[in-house]
DNA sequence: TTAATTAATCAATTTTTTTGAATAAATGCA
DNA sequence: TGCATTTATTCAAAAAAATTGATTAATTAA
């Protein structure tokens, strides 16, 4: 719907511009804010006066350039907010405990075997308490939970993401309204999200993706997932599945694969079949990070595993420059830096070939920078990324009527 | 740059919201504008009379339902602006003059062959005046000129698209700054796009996409072209090549092609090729409309160049469906309807048996609704577009000094 | 004929940014 | 050392826009 805006979204609007200036730019001085941001001296001190009264940002430093008085710096105030992600698949779960500039303050991990939404909610509730307590934090300085889950995700009619349709890979998830259920027992928000889709967003907000308005990022979880950033925001699509290039059908099928299997790109990538062809050749692994191992000891199945599958994907990643033409394509998950660096590198030697001259520019390929933790620390992004992120949509005026979502928003003083 | 906002700039959106609402789902009354878009009934009646006063609206019915006041009804007034779209490639140009409502209300067509850029100034100039002269209008009445080329297009370091890299298909048109040759000439706004986003973005604004905010359109010309709508506006990719999938690569070379060519998808709907080949079987034509007749007369030339260039796109509007999630995919260009139809309907039948059970939803599959004419009514759009699109720029502060484009800015006014 | 209902507008108020002046802190130079 | 200059920040009044509450006008229902 189109819809107009009012005094007070305007001003919302500025709160998370300037904001986000700081966050990015920052430490920053106040008419440093305003040369940025094309407000002027005056809106700049009367929206810093409310976000210090609200503990978002505090005084750095006072640096002089030059004559004249000093400037003060001020930054984000790290500890001002705190948030929980939590990345949940087949095989594992990782929580962490993030504060305001994205530094991940506390983390747990265990690694599991195909939950029960049952047992998945009482272990993602205790998680988040357990991590929350590790912190000595009241309730009410956690803005939120993100949840992160193997993609592609359903949305119900309410607009809530609650449904996994993933019947293989997540057998007996279908219509779990896991955000419903678990913010019933911790009594803050729940965001729901696919973990590519997430650790994109987490990219985008405390990686290299900062500066970078547009991108793709190619996700190793326990399979292949993928995620859009456009125009500095999370592109879902119109089905919420943008960039799911897992399920993507391969036209040959591969002897190594499964037979009951569909042949899908995901496949390819998918770790849980990695460790039984290991375990076929005597090598027995249960953790994505022993793989480093393998790979430093150039153990054969691994590498022709990276290279089969890097072949496979390299059409993909043409197909990405040539659709969506992407200032960048990220390539971050839960696989071990070294081996995602190796993908990268085979991919530049193939693509160029591939391609035709008349492209002018093409994307650069890049590690991503999260590390193994992405996906986590992507969904933790989450509840401060709805608050904060100073998109179109917060121009909107809100309707009268509107259950007050303000209760929860950290930004209601404005 | 993250910009702020201000009052003015929160009234310009405004008053594009409530412009774009009346043009979508007009004639309307005032209060059922101010339901629609949130605003109170008295910022709508601020707005709209200034938009009476500019001769943008005007007042189409007086009807009642129910008891009460009868409403006014306000509808946009298709002659308070035209436009111009110029559609050039290789072998034609078609000039159209529009109205407000997206009405062609002048038409004027020729086939050429390969002008320079001199020639081709000089023919988009005399098109222009022509037009104006056809429908006995002032220039100011007139709000700009959109040009149509075939892509890719290069970026200047202005950020004027000024560049034609194409040099197979558009010998001797590199680094011709079309925009400041012909607006020099004019003394109007000139718009440059290459004609498949052009396309997209008419079907957009004026087609069946009115109501689509995220979509594909897959564009035959003399080659093959694409654009790509996402939340309303079009996206151009990072060097404004998103969509341009004529020139991706295909694996397999084919006999059919020529050999100098590095085998491409836009190969296989190249037109000039297959009126070629269609000579070497006797048939003689030079003009896509004379397709029609071939197709009906069930020409076996043409029918297979129709499921071998179908085949061939195929995974590639299966690529779109799993990398874009649109929510349609629309078929369009200077290829009779007939055959985009025919195009469409084997789509429709090969993509079942290669989608996997996991995707949700699929795209539709739609034929575009501007007919032949829909690249040069998709230029014809960008003048108006750039003024009255309720895109979030529009909210961002005017820097105090920047060279006033308000001159030319018909909502100069508010 | 009169009350009720709805559309649209007038006038006063509120919210926010802008503008112009004032204050404070440091530098550069006589 | 003293003072003009420069720069950052803030105070106070003004301007711009949407909102609120009251008013006017046109029509239907009883």
């Amino acid at each position: 719907m189109l819809t107009g805006t009012n005094l007070q979204h305007a001003k919302l609007y500025n709160v998370r511009i300037v904001l986000e200036t700081i966050r990015l730019y920052g430490p920053l001085s106040r008419v440093e804010i305003a040369r940025r941001t094309n407000l002027t001296a005056q809106t700049v001190t009367n929206i810093t006066r409310q976000l210090l009264k609200s503990n978002l940002i505090l005084v750095r430093d006072h640096i002089q350039n030059g004559r004249g008085a000093p400037s003060v710096l001020l930054g984000i105030k790290p500890t001002g907010a705190y948030s929980i992600g939590l990345d949940l698949d087949e095989t594992h779960l990782t929580g962490v405990l993030m504060d305001l500039m994205g530094t991940i303050r506390q983390r747990k991990s265990v690694e599991i075997s195909l939950p029960s939404p049952d047992e998945a909610i009482r272990l993602l509730e205790s998680f988040t308490r357990e991590l929350i307590a590790l912190e000595q934090l009241p309730m009410e300085k956690v803005w939120g939970v993100g949840v992160g889950l193997p993609g592609p995700l359903g949305v119900s009619e309410g607009g809530v993401v609650t449904n996994v349709f993933n019947p293989k890979a997540m057998a007996g998830w279908n219509n779990v309204p896991v955000v419903s259920l678990l913010s019933q027992r911790l009594g803050i928000p729940v965001f729901l999200e696919n973990n590519a889709s997430a650790a994109a967003i987490g990219e985008r907000w405390f990686g290299a993706g900062r500066h970078i308005g547009t991108f793709f990022y190619v996700f190793f979880g326990a399979g292949l997932g993928g995620g859009l950033i456009i125009n500095g925001q999370m592109y879902p699509g119109f089905t919420g599945n943008a960039g799911e290039l897992g399920y993507f059908p391969v036209v040959r099928s591969d002897a190594k694969l499964n037979q009951d299997d569909r042949p899908h790109l995901g496949a390819y990538f998918n770790l849980p079949k990695l460790y039984a062809r290991l375990g076929e050749s005597g090598v027995k692994i249960s953790h994505p990070n022993e793989l480093e191992q393998l790979y430093s000891d150039g153990n054969p199945v691994l590498n022709e595993w990276i290279e089969t599958g890097t072949d496979q994907l390299a059409p993909f990643i043409l197909g990405i420059e040539y659709l969506i033409d992407p200032q960048a394509i990220f390539f971050g998950g839960r696989l071990p830096d070294v081996i995602i660096r190796a993908m990268v590198n085979r991919l530049q030697r193939i693509l160029p070939s591939l391609r035709i001259h008349a492209r002018v520019e093409s994307p650069e390929l890049l590690c991503a920078t999260a590390g193994t933790d992405a996906a986590s620390l992507g969904v933790a992004t989450l509840p401060l990324y709805t608050s904060f992120a100073p998109v179109p949509k917060s121009m909107e005026k809100k309707v009268k009527n509107a259950k007050a979502s303000s209760k929860t928003n950290p930004l209601k003083a404005f």
